[in-house]
DNA sequence: ATCGTCATAATTTTT
DNA sequence: TTATGACGAT
C-alpha cells in the first residue's frame, strides 16, 4: 500500500490527525492551517489505508461549496469516485433521509421545502388567521422563535407554560404554524433537522441500521454546529461511531444563529476517548498579520488556545489608515487598489471587506468613478428571485395541489383577475374548514360563493394548473419547465414589460430552463425529476451573480469573507459602534464574537492588510463621530503603520483647542504662500489653511480651477 | 389592479 | 439614507 500520496503532502500535526487510528479526533484547526486538506487526506488514509467502505463514511459539512470541494479533493486524491460515501451539508443529508423515510417521518412522499422567505410568509398567514396585530407580534419575531425552539429540538408542546403572556402567544404562533405546514406538507430548514433527529431517535431499527452503516463520520467547520446539529451526530455516532470533527472556536461566528461554540469543548466529554489534534501552522499570512491577529484574539476568555506560526516571514507590517469621513475611507481604498493594480497586482486578488452590507454602496460609487471594477457578494441568489420563485410555485402546485403558499404566490401571477378579495374569500373558506387554498378554492366555485366572473377566473386557474400538470406529464425536467413558462404565461407577463427589470427577469427564466437541463437527477431516490429539483432550488439556493469570470475587486461582509483568502486585504469602518457592532456592544458576550468576527477578518489576508476607519460617518441619513475600534488598540503597535498623507496627528491636543490654525507641522511644508500641485486643478497657491490632524484643510487658488478647499488628507498636494 | 405616498426600521446568513 | 411594506387614490 503506496500511502505516500497521502502522507507526504502534510506537516508533523497534518499527519497525525490524517492517519491516527479510528476513533473520536477533535481537530483544532487554526485559520489557514490546511483544515480542508486534513478532512480530505483522512477520508483517503480511510478509504485505502483502514479499508473502510466509501459506504461507510459520511462527512457533514455546513455549505453545499464546501461539501462540493471536499467531495472533489478526495476524488481527486483517490483517483477514484468514492462511490457511496455521503458528503453534504447537514440539510442536504437530512433531507436524503427523510425522503427514503418519508412514512416513519410521518410525511407525504411528495414533501415540499419552504426557505425563510417561504416560511415568514407562512408566518404572516397564520399571524392573520390567528387575528394577531401585526405591529405588535411582528413575523420576524415568531419566526425567530420557532426556529429558535426547532434548533433546540423543542416542539411546541414540549414548551411549558410559564406563565408570561408573550412566550404564551408565541407558542400558539409555533403550534398554529407546525399544524398547518403538516397540513400542507410542507417542512422548513430546521425542521429537516428536527424530523430526521426524531426518526431516528424513536426508530431503534432505523438508528441501528444507520450506526452500523455510517461508523465514519466526518465533521468540517465543527464550532458552527448548533444544539440539534451535535444531537445527530452524537445519535448517529452512537458507541461505536468513529467521529472526526473539524473547527477552530475562535472562528465562530455564527453564535447569534444558534451556532454553540461550546460543542467544541463539550467534544472530549461526550465522545469516548478524544485525541486532540492542534494545527497551528498557517499557510496563508505573513508573520506580521498573523501575530496581530494572535495578539487581537488572545483578548478572548476561555478560548482553547492557539497560535498560529509561519515560517515564511514577517512580511510587510499593517497599514492604518484613519479617514476623515467615510468617502475618504473609499477614496482611499481605491487608490491603494489602483496602485496595486499598477504595481502588476491582479483585482480578484483584493478584497473589501465590512461589518454590515450597508457599507458596500459607497465604495460602489467611488468605484464606479474610479472606473474599478468589482464584484459584491451576497444579496439575493438566484433561486431566490421572485420571478423564479414564481415559476417554482406553479411547478410545486403540480406536484402538490395543497402548496397553500404556491398557491397564493402564483394564482395571480401573472396578473389575471384575482384579486385580494376572491383570495380573502378562499382563505376564509379554507381556515374555516381547515382545507387546503386548492380545495377551497374549488369548494367556493361548485357553492357559488364566489361571483360569477371571479368564479370563472378561478376556475380558469384551476384548470390552467391541471392542464398543466397533465401536459408536462411525460417531458423531459427542462422540457416541463420551458412549457410551463408558455402555459402559465409568466414569460409573455415579462416580455410585454420594456423596462430593464423585466428583461433580466425574462433572462432569469431562461435561465431556468438552462439550469433545468444542466441539472443532473439522482435516480437512487424514487423522487421525480421534477420533484427533485425542486428540492435542490430549495436546498441549494445558488450563485449570486455569474459573471465572476471579470478580473473585479471582491466586497462583501466579514461574515461572508469566512473560509476564503486574498493576498491584499482591506478591513474597512474600525469604529465603535459599527465594528464591533453597536449591538454587540450592548448585549453581554457578544463582544468576544465580534473579536472572533475580526479576527476571522485579519486572517483572510497572505500579503497585505489594510485598516481603515473614519472619524465621521453618515449612518441612516446622520452624520456620526466616532472612536476608532478598540479592536485597532488591542493590535500590537509596532505591527501597525500609520498613513496619514503629508500630515501629522497631535493625540495630545484636545479636540476644544482646534481652532482655526494649526501648528504648523500638520501641513508638513504646505503653508500659506506655497505654490502646490494638485493631480485635478494643477498648480496653485495656498490662500488660508484651519484645522489639524486629518481634517486640515488648506484654501487653493488654482491658475485654472480658482479657489478650493481641499481636506489635506487626501487632496495629496505636493509642494513645489 | 396599479401606482404613489407615508411610515418605519435599519448587523451578520446558510440551509 | 434607503428599502420595504401597508394603505389609499386613480
Amino acid at each position: 500500500m503506496d500511502v505516500s500520496a497521502i502522507l507526504d503532502p502534510l506537516n508533523d500535526e497534518q499527519r497525525e490527525a490524517t492517519s491516527a487510528p479510528p476513533g473520536n479526533i477533535l481537530v483544532l484547526a487554526g485559520a489557514g492551517s490546511g483544515k480542508t486538506r486534513v478532512l480530505v487526506h483522512r477520508i483517503a488514509w480511510l478509504i485505502q489505508v483502514e479499508n473502510v467502505s466509501a459506504y461507510g463514511i459520511l462527512a457533514v459539512t455546513f455549505t453545499n461549496k464546501a461539501a462540493q470541494e471536499m467531495r472533489q479533493r478526495t476524488e481527486s486524491l483517490l483517483g477514484i469516485p468514492a462511490a457511496g460515501m455521503w458528503v453534504g451539508t447537514f440539510h442536504g443529508i437530512c433531507h436524503r433521509l427523510l425522503r427514503q423515510h418519508w412514512q416513519e417521518a410521518g410525511l407525504p412522499q411528495s414533501f415540499q421545502i419552504l426557505d425563510s422567505q417561504d416560511q415568514q410568509r407562512m408566518i404572516k398567514r397564520i399571524l392573520k388567521s390567528l387575528e394577531l396585530d401585526e405591529s405588535k407580534w411582528p413575523a420576524k419575531q415568531a419566526l425567530w422563535f420557532i426556529n429558535g425552539r426547532k434548533e433546540e429540538g423543542v416542539r411546541a408542546e414540549h414548551i411549558p407554560d410559564n406563565g408570561d403572556p408573550v412566550n404564551r402567544q408565541l407558542v400558539r404562533i409555533y403550534s398554529a404554524y407546525q399544524q398547518t405546514c403538516m397540513r400542507l406538507g410542507v417542512v422548513d430548514f430546521a425542521e429537516l433537522l428536527l424530523r430526521t433527529l426524531e426518526i431516528l431517535r424513536d426508530n431503534e431499527q432505523l438508528l441501528t441500521h444507520y450506526q452500523n452503516r455510517f461508523r465514519h463520520l466526518l465533521v468540517d467547520e465543527f464550532q458552527d454546529t448548533n444544539t440539534i446539529q451535535y444531537a445527530l451526530l452524537r445519535l448517529l455516532a452512537g458507541k461505536h461511531g468513529s467521529t472526526f470533527a473539524v473547527g477552530d472556536d475562535d472562528q465562530s461566528i455564527y453564535g447569534w444563529r444558534g451556532a454553540r461554540i461550546e460543542n467544541i469543548q463539550q467534544f472530549s466529554k461526550d465522545f469516548a476517548n478524544t485525541q486532540i489534534v492542534r494545527l497551528e501552522q498557517n499557510y496563508r499570512s505573513s508573520g506580521n498579520i498573523l501575530n496581530a491577529a494572535n495578539a487581537l484574539i488572545d483578548n478572548n476568555q476561555g478560548r482553547l488556545g492557539k497560535n498560529l506560526w509561519t515560517n515564511s516571514g514577517n512580511g510587510a507590517l499593517l497599514d492604518l489608515y484613519a479617514a476623515y469621513n467615510e468617502q475618504d475611507e473609499a477614496r482611499f481604498v481605491a487608490d491603494r487598489i489602483q496602485q496595486w493594480v499598477n504595481e502588476g497586482g491582479k483585482r480578484t486578488e483584493v478584497a473589501v471587506l465590512y461589518r454590515s452590507n450597508a457599507q458596500s454602496r459607497i465604495f460602489e460609487e467611488t468605484f464606479i468613478a474610479a472606473t474599478i471594477p468589482y464584484r459584491v457578494y451576497g444579496g439575493l441568489r438566484f433561486f431566490e428571485r421572485a420571478e423564479i420563485k414564481d415559476a417554482l410555485g406553479y411547478l410545486r402546485l403540480c406536484v402538490n395541489r395543497n402548496d397553500d403558499a404556491s398557491f397564493e404566490r402564483v394564482v395571480n401571477q401573472p396578473p389575471r383577475g384575482i384579486g385580494e378579495r376572491t383570495v380573502e374569500l378562499i382563505r376564509q373558506h379554507a381556515n374555516a374548514h381547515s382545507v387546503s387554498y386548492w380545495q377551497a378554492a374549488t369548494a367556493c366555485i361548485e357553492t357559488q360563493q364566489l361571483s360569477s366572473r371571479a368564479a370563472t377566473m378561478v376556475g380558469g386557474f384551476l384548470e390552467l394548473i391541471e392542464k398543466l400538470t397533465k401536459n408536462i406529464l411525460d417531458l423531459q425536467l427542462y422540457e416541463q419547465i420551458d412549457q410551463l413558462l408558455h402555459i402559465s404565461g409568466l414569460l409573455d407577463h415579462h416580455r410585454n414589460d420594456k423596462s430593464e427589470k423585466a428583461q433580466s427577469r425574462k433572462e432569469n427564466l431562461e435561465e431556468l430552463v438552462s439550469a433545468a437541463r444542466a441539472y443532473e437527477h439522482n435516480t437512487e431516490d424514487e423522487l421525480s425529476p421534477l420533484e427533485a429539483f425542486l428540492a435542490h432550488a430549495a436546498l441549494e439556493a445558488g450563485d449570486g451573480q455569474a459573471d465572476a469570470w471579470e478580473d473585479c475587486v471582491q466586497m462583501m461582509t466579514l461574515h461572508s469573507a469566512k473560509g476564503l483568502e486574498f493576498k491584499l486585504v482591506f478591513l474597512c469602518g474600525l469604529e465603535e459602534g459599527l465594528f464591533p457592532h453597536q449591538m454587540s456592544v450592548e448585549e453581554p458576550g457578544r463582544m468576544e464574537e465580534e473579536r472572533r468576527l475580526c479576527y476571522v477578518g485579519i486572517t483572510r489576508a497572505e500579503q497585505q492588510l489594510v485598516l481603515s476607519y473614519a472619524e465621521s460617518r453618515r449612518l441612516y441619513g446622520k452624520e456620526n463621530y466616532s472612536m476608532p475600534s478598540r479592536f485597532i488598540g488591542e493590535l500590537p503597535r509596532d505591527l501597525l503603520q500609520e498613513i496619514r498623507p503629508q500630515i501629522m496627528v497631535k493625540q495630545s491636543v484636545p479636540a476644544t483647542f482646534q481652532a482655526s490654525h494649526a501648528s504648523p507641522e500638520d501641513f508638513n511644508g504646505i503653508d500659506i504662500g506655497r505654490r502646490v500641485l494638485h493631480t485635478k486643478f494643477g498648480e496653485g497657491v495656498v490662500l488660508n489653511c484651519e484645522g489639524r490632524g486629518s481634517h486640515a484643510r488648506v484654501q487653493v487658488n488654482f491658475e485654472s480651477a480658482g479657489s478650493k478647499w481641499l481636506v489635506l488628507a487626501y487632496a495629496n498636494l505636493q509642494p513645489l
